[in-house]
DNA sequence: TTTATTCATTGCAATATTACGATTAAAGGG
DNA sequence: CCCTTTAATCGTAATATTGCAATGAATAAA
């Protein structure tokens, strides 16, 4: 169907799999690791930094932006990006809690 | 398309998107929290926990199996799935290296 | 041997994702 | 007022994902 059933998962669940989701793509890992290795804004040079196409660049900052991940900023024509770090840091606590389970004590096969 | 270009992306950003790829379904999501609780192998309740039909789990479980995150282990008529804990602490080493980059001095808009 | 149980695989329908050309919208420069 | 630049949006093709009914394979139980 191509449709999650998100209904029948707990918030949580839902909630680290749409973050994940967005890293599922090695264009927005690329994207946000130049905005990080920036310090700055990022004004419009993506689409040469990242091999693809303004449309396609587009789309992805998009969804970085739907999940609050990056903000944009209107500067004349051109439009500025970066990392947004109050919602970086929410989304770390709640990755680091589901990737931070216990490994100990498991009988296995 | 729908098929994503990994040719133009680094080895570390196409790892990071997979790894992210398999957390990105809340079922995968809840299969691998249900195995950290119980602290044992999972023979065959997946399917009653979690509320998809058989096949379903069993393609959840095959995705997860092939990056490596959980082993299944043919017991009888059943099969008993755990967490990979080596290959868990690979992936988590990747992925935090990714969550963790420095968010202090970010000139931001 | 027959039957039941358990799980994988196959096949398919519905939907989502990825990518890009074409177009549009908005602001600046002349 | 045109023209350029920049980036969003639209439309569409190719492919991937999700979910399940039906089926198959393997072992256990009778």
């Amino acid at each position: 169907m191509g449709l999650a059933k998100t209904e029948i998962f707990t918030d949580k669940q839902n909630e680290i799999a749409q973050y994940a989701k967005v890293f599922g793509h090695p264009a927005r890992v690329a994207i946000l690791q130049y905005l990080f290795k920036l310090n700055a804004c990022v004004c419009g040079d993506l689409v040469d930094e990242i091999g693809l196409a303004q449309p396609t660049i587009s789309q992805h900052l998009k969804e970085l932006k739907q999940v609050g991940l990056i903000k944009g900023n209107v500067e004349g024509t051109s439009v500025c990006y970066c990392i947004d770090a109050d919602n970086w840091k929410k989304m770390k606590s709640v990755m680091s809690e589901f990737l931070n389970q216990d490994l100990d004590k498991k009988e296995c096969c």
